[in-house]
DNA sequence: TTTTTTTACGCAATCGTTCCCGGTAACGAA
DNA sequence: TTCGTTACCGGGAACGATTGCGTAAAAAAA
């Protein structure tokens, strides 16, 4: 089924104009007589005339549009990001397309790919935990189109990044679980090579250290996909039990790693915090109604999401190629509530 | 910052052939020799050409991309639902653009006229809750322009439908509530014209009648924005806990409304089931992970952006106007949990 | 050898819009 | 009368890709 739609030679021709004519009085030029510009707008709005965006990106050379790559939409975190990412588009006239990896390397690929070909003039990404190899992006930061990082960050693609201090993230929680006098603090982590891990894992390991606790690797346990996947979560507190030393609490890393240790320790009669403690990143807004009420280190995911669209719209408004790239760093909040109470 | 892509030219230029030969060899055509086509598409790879869409669009008059309104992205029914939608798209090489109404039928609109302005093939919409205009949507559907309704539909418009059988929702869920010993049952419903609403209560209602208990208006509230902001929530059950004859069970109509119905009771110190009990419909997937866990309705959203999906592309690709459309009803599924057990 | 067919490619129109050049009236001034 | 100005408007190229049609050269058939 075709939906034909009014075109500014429909117009032309009716009014007995030619289209240049037509094109200039809609843009309300001053080459174009008063009583003319009046008959072409009376009977553009007559017909509900709207120009085709595909034609004028094709002229333009620009779509005034952006793309965005997260993992999952349903990530409580990655859709706040993409209310901040739209209220600052929108503002600005453009349009967002959004895509989602769901931590597949292969799917991020496909989606960079689309979006690239000239179908958005910038990205916004926070690339799949699969991804190791940036080519894809590099080839396409290399060409000069604008890119900025959320969240997840790539070291070695020079552009404007935002994140999150994580690292103060990692620090505080864990320093809050050695404050309430936790012994074995277990950490449950995305993928090493992912920067928020190495970061969150650092805050953890810079907190022991600094409170004189010893650095246990093998109380670190990682998840390919971030807890995505259950049984990932499972497998490692799995092991983390069998451990002869066993945890007392846990720093979970990741919104889903979190959620999933609760689920695990739901399904296996463990009692949080009585048996063990679980703090963790977390974003959701339901963490005051679970049981127990969950403490966790929430990110300003709303104010990323602006920050990096403004850093992006700079990007591709700028008129001379940008060298100069800026990493903004927003600071996390930790909330304390049950699930860490105080040890007896 | 521009960003320059390789277009044919650029090969038929280096190669010294026409822009007609590229594009041939390209599509591989019978008419270009093979060394011709090997010649180019050598270099196309090696410089990395890509067709631009835009240009392809402009021609074919179809983008092959369909467009999307929902609420909120954040809410999970309608992340779950968009994964469905991008299930089957992907599948059949349609892009997807999401976009969200939050709930403003201002917001809808623009997001509506945005993307039918030639810049999608067609539509999957769930109007917002303050939509009760639908002149935007009748305009375009009656111009031919494909649209399919999900969850929340309009009876005005005869197109394309991919709903739940709310009523049998609210109907079981209140049976549920019933059989379990609750006496007073009242009821928390988005705004009364959107269709899932009436539903809902409807069954809620004819459970009541089927179990001789009499239905009584005064127990049945509605929220404006369908629970999205706390107050409406808190104003609907501040008025149900005035009236002389308290509630003994809330069925909650929505996921937000549920889910803010457990925020207020834990605020107000109110227990769950012991106080009153709670059964609403959500599609959270934490929700047995509440305190109380929470006894739910559940949607098939993931299979009705699917089926929605599968019911577009079919009008989008059929030659002649269709004519006949179909209203698909999927089941909802009942879990039963802590927040309400039997009463004592 | 001549005619026909096949092969392999180029020309130009097309999609909807903008914008650079022109062009032509009308009018006033010289 | 003639030139210059101003006010208006149209022709046509351009953006990138596809495609119907035309055609030269080569190959095959007569």
């Amino acid at each position: 089924m075709k939906y034909e739609a009014v075109t500014i030679k429909d117009i032309a021709k009716e009014l007995g104009l030619s289209t240049s004519t037509v094109s200039r009085a809609l843009r309300d030029s001053y080459e174009i007589s008063p009583e003319t510009k009046k008959m072409v707008l009376e009977y553009a709005e007559k017909i509900n005339y709207r120009p085709n965006p595909i034609a004028l990106s094709l002229k333009e050379k620009r779509t005034r549009s952006i793309g965005i790559v997260v993992a999952e939409i349903a990530n409580s975190f990655f859709s706040q990001v993409i209310n901040g990412i739209e209220s600052i588009a929108y503002d600005k006239g453009y349009n967002v397309i959004i895509t989602q990896s769901h931590e597949s390397f292969e799917r991020e690929l496909m989606n960079v790919q689309y979006l690239a070909s000239r179908s958005i003039d910038g990205l916004l990404i926070s690339p799949s935990s699969e991804t190791e190899d940036m080519s894809h992006l590099k080839h396409l930061h290399e060409r000069g189109f604008p890119i900025v990082f959320f969240d997840r960050i790539v070291d070695e693609i020079d552009t404007h990044k935002v994140i999150v201090d994580s690292r103060k993230g990692g620090y505080d929680a864990t320093k809050h679980l050695i404050e309430s006098g936790y012994k074995q603090i277990a950490a449950l982590a995305n993928v090493e090579y992912l920067s928020i891990s190495r970061d969150r894992v650092g805050g953890y390991q810079a907190a022991l250290e600094d409170h004189n606790m010893k650095y246990d690797a093998s109380l670190v346990k990682h998840c390919l996909h971030g807890g995505l996947v259950y049984e990932e979560v499972e497998k490692a507190l799995d092991s983390l039990f069998k451990q002869k030393k066993k945890p007392d609490a846990i720093f979970a890393a990741a919104d889903k790693l979190t959620t999933n240790c609760l689920r695990y320790f739901k399904a296996k009669g463990i009692r949080v915090p009585q048996d063990i403690a679980l703090i963790g990143f977390s974003n959701i807004d339901l963490t005051e109604l679970l049981s127990p009420s969950l403490s966790v280190v929430r990110q300003p995911a709303f104010e990323m999401g602006q920050v990096a669209t403004e850093l992006l719209l700079n990007l591709i408004e700028s008129k001379r190629p940008v060298k100069d790239f800026d990493t903004k760093m927003l600071q996390p909040d930790l909330f304390i509530r049950e699930s860490t109470s105080r040890k007896k």
